[in-house]
DNA sequence: GGCTTTGTGTTATAAAGTTTCAACGCAACA
DNA sequence: TGTTGCGTTGAAACTTTATAACACAAAGCC
């Protein structure tokens, strides 16, 4: 997996399938090291995520499982979306209030998001552990980060392009 | 006004009506300069906003603007709100879905957030335009930012004491 | 098997944010 | 001195996002 954000690619047009099933078997192997459970519901909750690029909210997931035949109450949802966040398969994207699946899972990052306003895409930069600006203004105050939210909205270059 | 962030007030008590006296009296001047309307309700959600260095939720604010006697439903308060983002005069917290006052108005800057998981406090730091690592991400990418969101949670130097 | 832990199904409800339309207020200007 | 235009406010209704609470089921362990 590529960590060089100019190979990023979201952004650009890729063997999806692919993807999809590294992701997911990536996920396999994670969670049966720490002894946790991708049941079913969270499994698929998962493939519908990395199956976009884009960003999802909690009810698009949802309306998805539902479509596959589980159960439809929103904890249903949640509760797969708080297990992937909490072991590291997907990131909430604060700003859409939305979700996306991660693209480097099990490795220690600290995301950071850049977000198409226009045809929604988001792409996760690798960024160093230690946040250059934030982390010096936090040392200064004394104050000790425990987790960050880094995102950056604008256009994506096929939406520049699209758009010239 | 300090740029410093070993200065930033919001971790250390200070003088406070002071504080308010001052932001308010820069929103003056910066909607007079701009030809933009400083409305009594603007002015009081500002005024909320600046008594805390806390982040109040949108119907925070509402419950006290109706306390003072203003109509309370919902759009007034995020109109307000509104208002005062797009001038620069307070910042949302997406983390929180929270809104603060802005500690610098006026001044260009991206904002930054130290947001302080016990006492709820929020400092907001003063970042380079040039955000390091997520600019150079974007730049390698051809990606072209808008806005950012640059928040970190965790806990403040005063709460960190208290628990020792 | 019986016990414990973890996950699921369901109802209900809370919290955050938007749409819509009517009416008001104030400034500009003939 | 109207009256016209535009930004602001009042109000009702509604959508979207998220959580609480509780009963039940399934998996893991001795």
């Amino acid at each position: 997996m590529s960590t060089n954000p100019a190979e990023n690619p979201a952004f650009a047009s890729h063997d999806h399938s692919d993807c999809v099933e590294r992701v997911l078997a990536t996920a396999e192997t994670l969670c049966k090291d720490r002894k946790v459970r991708l049941t079913p519901i969270r499994r698929q909750a998962l493939e519908i995520l990395i199956s976009e690029h884009k960003a999802l909210g909690a009810y698009d997931i949802l309306a998805e499982l539902s479509a596959r035949g589980q159960a439809a109450h929103p904890p249903v949802a949640y509760r797969a979306l708080d297990f992937l966040v909490t072991h590291g398969l997907a990131h909430k994207i604060e700003r859409l209030a939305a979700y996306v699946a991660c693209a480097h899972p099990g490795e220690r990052h600290r995301p950071a998001f850049l977000i198409c306003r226009i045809c929604q895409l988001v792409a996760e930069a690798h960024v160093p552990n230690n946040e250059g600006a934030l982390g010096s203004a936090a040392k200064a105050l004394g104050f000790q980060i425990e987790e960050t939210v880094i995102e950056a909205e604008g256009i994506c270059p096929e939406c520049q392009k699209a758009a010239a």
